[in-house]
RNA sequence: GGAAGAAUGGCAGAGUGGUCGAUCGCGGCGGUCUUGAAAACCGUUGACUGUAACAGGUCCGGGGGUUCGAAUCCCUCUUCUUCCGCCA
């Protein structure tokens, strides 16, 4: 959510940034501006007559001490007069601040200025790429084939027993599993990130604190019942452990790493996207988070992005990194970097972990400020987060890209986790 | 799931209808004293909103109600503690 003051102290910076996302925000933001100009001159009026109703009350109270009951009970009956006027304009207010808040709601972020203008994934920049020696094996075959050949994964059984996208990964296929998620973890606490195992289901203000609801609502598995929403991802939970609360400023940088099963309902997919392991309801993926000062949190990024990178390069797949341009961006970010892997057998690549910065847009919301040591008062800070990695589609190209003929090679780096070098 | 009790500022803990945004203490910050530090003493110490800046308004777990006036009374929800039940 931006903040009231952003937007009034400079509301053509927000539109013209917004319009790199393809929005034109004038009608919204000038509409926005009304409500709010409204907003503030009725709860100036009700707050004098507030003011006035409570040094009567006072007076009143004066009154009764010394025993003038009647010049009291004459005080009361304008009292009462206020009250019946402050009641109108106090239900005026709560309507209006009803229709600002929804304003502010539905606004996404305003892209950094290094983001590229842009409709689609296409207008993406590549900042880099990286590849290891390699050479694809010939006759090679997309990872859908391998996971039934060497039995790694049962989509037919996940289907019987869940639905399409709920696999069983079996033998091999889940300890590697189980091998990914222990490197990952170790790799992030070993740069500094404190590892956490979050809750799976959060409650709805949650959901509106990170930026999940209300935008994707509909995306999220919802259990209505107890109103809890099954976690889209780990930065959910992660970010919003610091909700509503205030940290001294030398606490800062807060770098906290989580494993977590990820559900989504991926509503609208279709096609080869969701073929295999391209998209599934339910994944693994580990994700690191960081809540930093204002004036640190893009060399934050960039030390994350470095970081996924060299995750990338230890498990020797070949990858490139985008900047997103504006139309392509998350609502909450104000600046993603996205790594994709090249699947060698599909021919395409393959989105394995994006890394954001969310600038004050998350922490508006969640009320996550730090203790400026300055000024000595409460800032927002920033929040990034990032996957390092995301599961499925690293298993897919790890799997598509070291096939060969006598098995399916483990990188190095992630035997020592497996326990084994070769699946056969 | 049932029963009883509880929820107050960073922590601890008073406050049962009016001068309470809230006593006292600890912690934090500033100062006096000291070569320096400690101790002692003095002062200060929440958030949100609002204003050009003041003023003003709101907040005692959340929501609603009674009252001229609520931390205080009533209803409701949530959470915690203890006991019982169930249970990995």
């Amino acid at each position: 959510m931006l903040t009231l003051h952003t937007i009034r102290t400079n509301p053509e910076a927000v539109i013209s940034a917004l319009a790199k996302r393809n929005i034109n925000a004038r009608p919204a933001i000038e509409s926005l501006l009304a409500l709010n100009e409204q907003r503030r001159r009725i709860q100036t009026e009700t707050e004098t007559l507030q003011a006035e109703a409570n040094r009567l009350a006072k007076e009143i109270g004066g009154l009764m001490r010394d025993g003038r009951a009647e010049e009291a009970n004459a005080v009361k009956a304008r009292t009462t007069e206020i009250k019946s006027q402050i009641q109108s304009f106090a239900s005026e207010l709560e309507l209006l601040e009803g229709q600002e808040r929804e304003h502010l709601l539905r606004l996404p972020n305003m892209p950094h200025d290094s983001v590229p203008a842009g409709k689609s994934a296409e207008d993406n920049v590549v900042v880099s790429e990286w590849s290891p020696e390699w050479a694809l094996a010939e006759n090679a075959v997309p990872h859908w084939e391998l996971t039934e050949r060497y039995k790694l994964i049962d989509f037919e059984r996940g289907v019987k027993v869940s639905g399409a996208g709920f696999p069983f990964y079996t033998g091999q296929g889940a300890r590697l599993q189980r091998a990914m998620i222990q490197f990952f973890l170790d790799r992030n606490t070993a740069a500094g990130y404190l590892e956490v195992q979050p809750p799976h289901f959060v409650n709805a203000a949650s959901g509106y604190g990170t930026g999940q609801l209300p935008d994707k609502d509909g995306q999220m598995y919802h259990v209505g019942e107890d109103q809890l929403y099954a976690i889209p991802t780990a930065e959910v939970p992660v970010t919003n452990m610091l909700r509503d609360e205030i940290v001294p400023e030398a606490d800062l940088p807060v770098k906290l790493t989580a494993y977590s099963p990820c559900f989504r309902r991926e509503a609208g997919s279709y096609g080869k996207d969701v073929r295999g392991l391209n998209r599934l309801h339910q994944f693994d993926k580990v994700e690191i988070v960081c809540v930093e000062h204002p004036e640190k949190s893009y060399d934050r990024l960039e030390e994350m992005v470095a970081h996924v990178a060299g995750l990338l390069q230890d498990l020797e797949l070949p990858y490139r990194v985008l900047r997103l341009c504006g139309g392509d961006m998350g609502f909450t970010s104000a600046l993603t970097y996205d790594f994709e892997v090249w699947s060698a057998a599909q021919e395409r690549w393959l989105e394995v972990s994006s890394v954001s910065n969310f600038e004050t847009f998350q922490t508006n919301r969640l009320m996550l400020r730090y203790r400026s040591e300055a000024d000595g008062k409460p800032h927002l800070a920033h929040t990034l987060n990032g996957s390092s990695l995301a599961l499925p589609r690293v298993v897919a190209a790890l799997l598509e890209n070291n096939q060969t003929a006598e098995g399916i090679r483990i990188p190095k780096a992630l035997a020592a986790y497996t326990g084994f070098e070769w699946i056969r």
